[in-house]
This record gives C-alpha cells, sequence and structure tokens, in this order.
DNA sequence: TTGACATATGAGTGAAGATTCATATAAAAT
DNA sequence: ATTTTATATGAATCTTCACTCATATGTCAA
C-alpha cells in the first residue's frame, strides 16, 4: 500500500472511533441499539437539551450512522447498519468486561 | 444491572474509543503494532516533534495502552496487550474495507 | 564534572467541538 | 388563521485537548 493510502485510511480510523468517543453521542447510539425513537424520547431518556440532541443527531445523520423516518410532526430515529452496532457493541464490552 | 452502572459502561467505552479517536495517537498505536520503538524512532516515523508525542505517550501509558522499558537513555515503547491491537484492528478494517 | 544526547513535563496557546440560547420551520390542533 | 407542539439550526459560549515552547531530569561520553 501507498504511503498516502496508510494516512487516509488512518484518518478514516480516526473518523470512525470519533463517533463513539463522546458521551451524548454513544448514549444515543446505545439507545437506538434497541429500536427506534423519536427526538422526544432520546431527549428524555438521555435527560438532555433537545437543542443538544438534535445537533448530535444532525451529526451522527452527516455520518451515516443513524437514519429517519418522519411521522406527523415526530422525527424517529434508528441506526444505519449493524456495521455500526457491531463496533460499538466491541469497545462496549472490551471496556466493561476487561478491567485492569 | 443498575443505572449507576450503565452510565459508568458508557463512560468507560467513551474512553476507550477515545484513545482511538487522535491521529497522533492512532498512528503510535498503528506503528508499535509492529514491534517496539524508541521514543526517537516512533518521532521520525511519524515527523512530529518530539514533546507531542511524549505527550501522547505519557497520555498512553496513563492508559495501560503501552508499556516500555529503559535502555541506556532511550526508552523503549511497546504495545500492552492484544486487547488495543484488536480494538484498532476492527475499527481499521471496518473504516478501511466497508466504504459507503 | 562538564557537555551532549534522549526523554519528560508544566504552562501557555490555539483550535476543535459540545452545549446553550434564541429563533426558524413545519405539522397538527383549536 | 392562530396557537401549540416537535424538531432543526445559526451564533455565541464554554470546554476539552493537542501542540509548542521552555525547561527539567536522567544517562552516557569525554
Amino acid at each position: 500500500m501507498s504511503n498516502e493510502n496508510k494516512i487516509t485510511n488512518i484518518k478514516e480510523t480516526v473518523k470512525l472511533f470519533k463517533i463513539f468517543s463522546d458521551y451524548t453521542r454513544l448514549r444515543i447510539i446505545d439507545l437506538l441499539e434497541g429500536g427506534e425513537f423519536s427526538v422526544q424520547e432520546i431527549t428524555d431518556a438521555l435527560d438532555t437539551s433537545q437543542s443538544a440532541i438534535s445537533h448530535q443527531l444532525k451529526l451522527l445523520r452527516d455520518l451515516h450512522v443513524v437514519k429517519f423516518r418522519k411521522e406527523g410532526k415526530q422525527v424517529i430515529y434508528s441506526l444505519q447498519d449493524n456495521h455500526i452496532k457491531e463496533i460499538f457493541l466491541i469497545g462496549y464490552s472490551h471496556a466493561t468486561e476487561c478491567k485492569d
């Protein structure tokens, strides 16, 4: 592999890990693990401001981590693919099972 | 599981993912994948200031990601366990193989 | 023991990023 | 049509964090 590609790959990997490296975002992902939820439900569940949640959802949308559908005035979010689920679960188990 | 524990677990997971969410740190980890290297070698390989590298190494040390031994005036670093290697490689392959 | 080299570290700076605040948009209800 | 409810978003603020700069520590060589 070229050095350029190597750099690009590392940078992509950083981007991926960054998704999971914020408390609010990870709680959203953790919640959405369990199904689909409206912004309201997410906001209530995480006890965080609606605005903060919406900003993070925008981020996750832009990164193709979540998808959404509209239902009346509500917007229902869910995880985009299992891809994300997998990485989250692997990290979660590593972080919790293997204490040093 | 209690809610307290859940929160703690998520926070631990965030910490874990944060390790991998910086370009310099990830390059260090990627390099150390290949064996042990002195600070000098790391500094040269990553073309970054010695100070910046040392600061990140301190972080990685504190998080038990790397271990080190002294050899004369040199300090030789290597990865602490396979644990870290695994997560890095999983993230790396997800980030690079599965393009959207 | 003095000087050169390797690494570590505290303080300061700057940039990225997460939250708040105010407000916009859009759909439903009255 | 107007009000209420749900969500989104721009700007400002505040925080986190990575880097630089200066300097400390420690080891070897002369």
